[in-house]
Parts: C-alpha cells; sequence; structure tokens
DNA sequence: GAACTCAGTGAACACTGTTCTAGCATGAAC
DNA sequence: GTTCATGCTAGAACAGTGTTCACTGAGTTC
C-alpha cells in the first residue's frame, strides 16, 4: 500500500486516474474473488459490487469478462468438477465405483458455501463436464444394464446428489450463527416435537423419529446411494 | 370500475383518499395474488411490488399480514399439497400406491410456473404437511421394510420428485419464449450434438445420445420411480 | 510522435425488499 | 350522537441490487 492508493481530491479528478491494476483482470480471477464472497456472504447476499470490492475493481470492469451475474455462477459451476477423475470401468466393481463417485460429488459440492444452490439451478451440460460425463457412463454401461436406465442413472445420482448436498446446506445455513450450545437446545427441541406428537394421529411419525434425528448425514447419504444402486443393479439380466 | 378509481389530484390528496378496499386484504388473497404474479412473471421476475399491484394495494400493505418475501414464498409452498390425500396403506400393493404418490406430486408441482423452484429451496416440515407425511411413512412401513428405510425414503423420493420437476422446469423456461419451430430446430440441434462427437473420445455418449433426447419425460419420471421403489424393496426381507 | 484500441472508470437508470410516519374508516364507549 | 381507539392502508424513503453508458488513459502499432 503506498499513498497513491489514497483517493484524489476533487478538483483533481479530470487529471489524475488511479493506474490500472498491475494484474489485469481475468475471467479466471474473478471466479477466485467470487468464491471468496460466496464464502463470506452467502447466496442471498452474493452481489457483483461485493465480487468488484474484493478484487479493488469497478463493478463495469466485470461486466468486460462476464455476461451477467448468471455466466458469472456458471463459471463457478464449471470449475466445481475440473480436475475430478474418474477410474476406468471395472464391471465386477461397478456398484462401489458409483458409490465412491457419489461420496467425491457430494465433497465438492460442500468445498463453498450454497455451491448446491447454484449447482441445482444449472443444467450440467457444459463442454467442460462432457468427458466426466463420459467416463460416467462407461462405468453405467459396464454394469450390463440396459441402455436406457444407463442414460437414466446419471440424472438420477446426479439428481440425489445434489438434492441431498442442497438440502444439508439448507440445514447448515439455518443454523450458521449458533454455537454449539444453542445448536444442541435446538435439536433435542426437534427431538421433542415429533416425541411429543399425539400417538394415535400419528403412530409412524413418532416411531421413526429417532431415525430422523439422530443418523448422521454421513450414514443418511451412504444409504440413499445404496438404495439407488441397488434399484439400478435390479436392471441388470442374470447371465 | 367507477370514476372513483382516478387518482385524486395532488392538491387534494389530503382531503380525500381512495376508500379501503371493500374485500379486506387476507393472508389468503395475498397468496392467490402472489400465485397469479409468479405465473405472470416467473421466479427471477416475482416480486412484492407486482404482487401489490395485482391487488391493487400499496406494497406494505402486504407486510402488515406477512414477514416478508420469504414467509409469503413459505406460504405459497404449504399449500401446495393441501387436498391432496393418500390411499390407506395397502402392503400388497404398497410399491403401486408410492408411485402414484409420486406422479401426484410432480402434477402438483407443474400447477405453477417455476413452483419446482420455490419447493427445492424449503425443507418440508411444516405443520401442514404433517398428515401428509404420516401417511406417507405409513404406506412404505406397511411394506415390511425397516424403520430406517423407511425414514430415508421419504426424502430419497421427495428429493428426486423435487429434483426431477427443477430440470424439467429449468428446461420449460429456457425454450418458454420460442414458437413450436424454432423449439424443433433447436431439438435438432442438441441431437446433432450428440451424434456429432468425435466417437473416439466419446463413444458412451454417442450411443446414448438417442436416450437422451428421444424418451418423453413422462416416460423418464416413470422410470426413475421404478427404479427408486426397486432399490426400496430390495430392503424388505424375504418372509 | 501520432493514431488507435480497449480494459477499466464513475455515474446513472430502473429496479428490488423493507421500514417508517401518518391518515382514513370502522367499531366500541360513553 | 359524539368521542375515542384500533386496525389497515398509503406514500415516501432508505439502502441496496444488476446492468448500461460515455468517457478516460495507458499500451501498442504504424
Amino acid at each position: 500500500m503506498s499513498e497513491t492508493d489514497l483517493p484524489s481530491p476533487p478538483w483533481d479528478r479530470n487529471r489524475r486516474r488511479p493506474a490500472p491494476a498491475k494484474v489485469p483482470l481475468t475471467r479466471d480471477r474473478i471466479v477466485d474473488a467470487a468464491y471468496t464472497v460466496l464464502d463470506r456472504e452467502g447466496y442471498d447476499r452474493f452481489s457483483m459490487r461485493q465480487v468488484a470490492l474484493e478484487l479493488g475493481v469497478a463493478v463495469s470492469a466485470l461486466y468486460v469478462h462476464v455476461a451477467n451475474k448468471d455466466e458469472l455462477f456458471e463459471l463457478m459451476y464449471n470449475r466445481t468438477f475440473v480436475g475430478e477423475e474418474l477410474p476406468d470401468p471395472d464391471p465386477e466393481n461397478w456398484q462401489e465405483q458409483i458409490k465412491e463417485f457419489a461420496r467425491r460429488g457430494r465433497a465438492r459440492l460442500r468445498q463453498h458455501r450454497d455451491l448446491a444452490r447454484i449447482s441445482m439451478a444449472h443444467i450440467p451440460f457444459t463442454p467442460e463436464l462432457l468427458p466426466h460425463v463420459e467416463r460416467l457412463m462407461a462405468i453405467f454401461r459396464s454394469s450390463g444394464m440396459p441402455d436406457l436406465v444407463a442414460a437414466m442413472a446419471g440424472d438420477l445420482l446426479s439428481t440425489y446428489i445434489e438434492g441431498f448436498c442442497l438440502e444439508e446446506s439448507m440445514w447448515l445455513e439455518r443454523y450458521r450463527d449458533m454455537d454449539e450450545e444453542t445448536w444442541e437446545t435446538k435439536r433435542t427441541e426437534i427431538m421433542n416435537y415429533f416425541a411429543e406428537l399425539p400417538p394415535d394421529r400419528f403412530p409412524n411419525m413418532v416411531a421413526m423419529a429417532p431415525y430422523m434425528v439422530d443418523e448422521s448425514n454421513d450414514y443418511r447419504f451412504e444409504l440413499g446411494v445404496d438404495i439407488l444402486v441397488r434399484g439400478l443393479a435390479s436392471y441388470i439380466p442374470a447371465r
């Protein structure tokens, strides 16, 4: 920081302008800053002005590189899965390969705050993701399931992953600024709510209450993937 | 419409005020208007001012009945499934009962533009929905699957329904203001895109291309539900 | 050294959600 | 039948939003 960072006095505005940034603005730098802002502010408070502020740049400068806010979100979404590698299809082991794919997908979506929300709002058909989808399809087809089912399987699985992460993040967001203690209070509140429902009108809810709050998200996610994989497996014709 | 609907001249503003609406403003009327605005403008252009305009009322009047925009969305969401009835559990027929539940859920979410988006953004745990969830759980448990699986099944199924409808509505939204002809052009464009991928690098995509565009959404939805139900059924211990 | 290109600027536009003060019309109280 | 309180509603205002625009000024090309 030098004294040239100070704002120039008004009578001087038309003579001296701040020197342009040494580092030129690029799409990549904008996306970097956008992630920083997203993590700090969350989806609802994310704004182009915040991104510009983060970069120390005028808002309008962003629009030279990015068409609009939506395109910026798309760029962020596209980066979500870069570098992710899928293994070569192993027909004996396709179920575990798919489960691992799901786990890594969830991990990626948890890397940034509210990323699941952005992801859910975009159709995953960009050129950047094509090789990824290709390898996923390879694994499904290697299992021997009909092509029609394999085509559906990709959609089904990514809908599940994104949907699960979205719900997860909404709970996280709701209790974001709570300390451990109030969170524990809230937890027992929810538990009590289900436990104290009239058992004659809600016998099933009361019976299932423990499973709804006790189980960890990790376990629930795993169970969901297993149900999906079993359903897919049921379509593989016996040899 | 009478001449009293004309705006009063400025010099008269402090004497004559427009008579208050004969029909008092209620939450229900606001939600009605909100749905009208949503259908006309879509989620992105939905605003409190538009709702007020629709009712012929000042914006601030809305805030007497509704805490904020988010609560209004919640009210809209809560209304989505009112009146929907689930049958008594029939253990021999639980699979068809669940499928019917899914179909009706999709139909409801398609009743209003962008409703899937609102639905996805809300956690379905409101008092209004409790009896609904209770009956759904009753059906799952009647099948004989473990309680842990049944608890997961509800989440899994509604995630699928909402996710499917969301993706469906995004495609719909994207091609909303296209006529039949340009839509058909776009369709073949997509088809060609997949067909013209280099077959050595994308053998699976090329092979699956027909299934990705040809199948109707209805059929795809049905297939997805069937995969889910089969996965759930695999957890039922043999008698 | 002059001409040109173009990323970046600040101001502006047309909106948004939300809050505030203040006034109207209705019901109850006397 | 007048007064009072109360609940709804209006209008203006605040602080913010995405996006556009004419205009700089540094760097490159001729």
